[in-house]
DNA sequence: CTTTAACTGTTAACATGCTAAACAATATGC
DNA sequence: GCATATTGTTTAGCATGTTAACAGTTAAAG
């Protein structure tokens, strides 16, 4: 159980460019697919940890907000309660976060990171920030800021108004 | 079965802003959301014409490129071959794609669109390409074309190279 | 020609990752 | 107190993909 098979997603994802005009103008085609090479090299960059990228974001919303319900986690994620059932079960397990229960709502398990949790978090994070550089090497400093500008500026926009 | 129920996938886009800094300042990650939220509006806005986006997206390939045999369209879009069969059958079942026997080789049986398949598939990027426009209506118009010059770039880089 | 290998489309069995529905325990509002 | 809502959970099921095996066909080697 130590290492699983390599994610099948990984060798999948080199498609040829498609020989198609039309969708080469739309700006959703386009970063579909941006997005399935970073993701992919997302996985990778975190399979030796065993961190697939949905893990690593509870993680993250774990060890950068204390004490929060797996409720709101869920939501945050987009994700149903019972989906992350097995994601926190499976971070409780590898001794990375800890289910504790709330003061006085007795219904509520707090998610708490452990020492070790937020080591992880850290490392991995660090890891990803570092790869993401190299692998957006193509695009100059300059354009790698106006990207993550412009990407921002639609999530902001979508996630404060809807 | 004329409208399948609506997909889950719609309604569960619309997670709150992550309270978490660290994230914010990754593409990767800005990207992912940013192509959650796009790819719910595109599967909004074919819904109507029943078409999940790969369908979509095989329908576009079979389209712009009569004669294309199953193992073709199936590298292009990244999957495998046993799994685009419930695709086609699908197109053809709603009389958007034939199966034609290839001229010389028998094994082969090559793709080509009807004429209502031309027509749907023409009305539904006409319909993709204004919905995303209004989409990102919160970038102007000089910035929508930097972006999408920025995600081509990023898409060719890998597609090329590898 | 014969045999061997490769390719095409297909089916079947399975894995994964999610949803939906029901549930017990607990909390809240009237 | 009692109806109602919330939390975490289990269970069942679906959607979408993979892998493995297959028959039919072709191409290559001898």
């Amino acid at each position: 159980m130590a290492a699983k098979r390599a994610q099948t997603f990984d060798e999948q994802a080199e498609p040829l460019a498609l020989p198609s005009a039309a969708l080469d103008g739309l700006i959703g085609y386009n970063l579909k697919r941006a997005y399935i090479h970073i993701n992919a090299d997302f996985r990778r960059t975190l399979e030796a940890d065993d961190l697939p990228p949905r893990v690593f974001s509870a993680l993250s919303l774990i060890a950068e907000n204390p004490g929060m319900k797996q409720t709101d986690v869920a939501r945050l994620l987009g994700i149903e309660r019972s989906g992350l059932v097995a994601i926190v079960d499976g971070l409780e397990a590898r001794g990375l976060v800890e289910r504790r229960p709330h003061p006085t709502d007795r219904r509520i398990q707090e998610l708490q990171p452990t020492p070790e949790g937020q080591a992880v978090y850290r490392r991995a994070l660090e890891a990803v920030a570092e790869h993401e550089v190299s692998f957006l090497s193509m695009l100059s400093d300059k354009e790698q800021e106006t990207l993550l500008g412009l990407l921002r500026k639609i999530r902001h926009h979508m996630e404060d108004a809807g």
